[in-house]
DNA sequence: CACGACACGTGAATC
DNA sequence: TGATTCACGTGTCGT
């Protein structure tokens, strides 16, 4: 037996009971489909709203608005079921649970992998929508290295990399550690250098002027060649 | 005006009706409160389960159960809310989307976080001793790409870079990330790459061959000059 | 039987 | 207005 959602249990078909558009009392409910299909309308067929407009009643109208209000309700139903299927692939094969359940550990395992990747070696390891570039003042190392970390965001042209490196010999800084990633066209660039014994703190400045010429050049040179904007708003943080 | 959800349009109180238990007809909906409230049962003020069993009509039991439905399902929608409440705090701070919109955005962060958390175990970044390469054959990411990841070990030599980027433009290979340790004297190259749709598993060997010609240029090329050898264990975590 | 989980149709609100 | 989102109460099914 289904439920009943039936036109007869609505607020819109008991108003038109009350004005006596359709007749309706104790026991009629069955009757009620050869009662309404009088007026073109008929009980779990509603009007088409294919139909012309003129010969719509009011009553269609609303009847017709209905169905239609039950189809969209179906179809926002059958949309958000399917999002909680894929996510009960996606966790921990486990795939046979309640939504509440299945939720709970969606948020559990969103933190989880929140905190690996906020743990990845090189911190703010994922490219932001704006260009930047900072030059950390470093510290110095057991052997009186002056060492510190850069980093580059811009868009995606790892061809800017021969330049970078060329910077950093010029300066006679020595790359320990560098790492690159690259998402939705964008990449972010981590370096951890180290300047020699005899550099002063100017070595962070120069390579930060360095690096935001760099990058101004790569921009302008980029400015003709616009690469497809991918409509990701998926960048991490 | 609040969703007619009163017991008056449910079955069990239509049936309540045809059964003679309670009088029902046109117009005496609003009536039915005074009617019904004759057996210690009233609109909207259901029998407490809290009372004695034995004093319990059929009816009263009937709406008694219905109440408690009512109430346990709203308990489950709350639940169900609250982790949506939850699971939109987790996510890149867009507060204000409906519910299928941030469980699709969800479903793409936890695949997202899965890809990058594959990706970690680049903690094997530190170069050995001996040059080598290896190329892993990868699986397909969610989208049909293959994606593998490819380590190079070798003297540090990071001008070798360009000759790098270059051979995996060549070969249509798209970077993921990219990361470098360069120690003592040497360096270790961890990539990884994403095969386009239309390559098959042999775009692993390309590369794997590629790499190894890299390799042995750079190795005859650099035979002559030897660099120090610098005990760091304080490479950035 | 009761209890929990789900799909359904509906009223209200928002744009 | 019409489209769309949400909360609600309900019927049904499985345990």
């Amino acid at each position: 037996m289904q439920p009943d959602n039936s036109p007869e249990s609505s607020h819109l078909y008991r108003l038109l009971a009350d004005h006596g558009m359709i007749n309706v009392g104790p026991y009629t409910f069955p009757a009620m489909q050869s009662l309404c299909s009088s007026s073109s309308s008929s009980y779990h067929n509603y009007p088409l709203e294919g139909s012309v407009v003129t010969d719509m009643t009011p009553q269609d109208r609303a009847l017709a608005a209905l169905r239609n209000h039950k189809e969209a309700e179906k179809r926002r139903r059958e949309r958000i079921n399917s999002h909680l299927d894929k996510l009960r692939t996606l966790l921990p094969c486990n795939s046979k649970t309640d939504k509440a359940s299945l939720l709970a550990r969606v948020v559990q395992r969103v933190k989880e992998l929140k905190e690996q990747a906020s743990q990845i070696p090189g911190l703010d390891a994922f490219p932001s929508e704006s260009d930047e570039i900072s030059v950390l003042s470093g510290e110095y190392s057991s052997d009186g290295q002056l060492i510190f970390k850069a980093s580059l965001c811009c868009e995606d042209r790892c061809d800017l990399l021969p330049d970078l490196i060329e910077t950093l010999k010029s300066l006679h800084l020595k790359t320990l550690r560098a790492e690159m990633v690259m998402l939705g066209g964008r990449m972010r660039n981590v370096l951890i250098v180290a300047a020699d014994k005899d550099h002063t703190v100017e070595s962070v400045h120069f390579l930060q002027n360095a690096l935001k010429s760099l990058l101004e050049r790569s921009n302008s040179a980029d400015r003709s060649k616009r690469r497809r904007v991918l409509d990701r708003k998926l960048i991490i943080q």
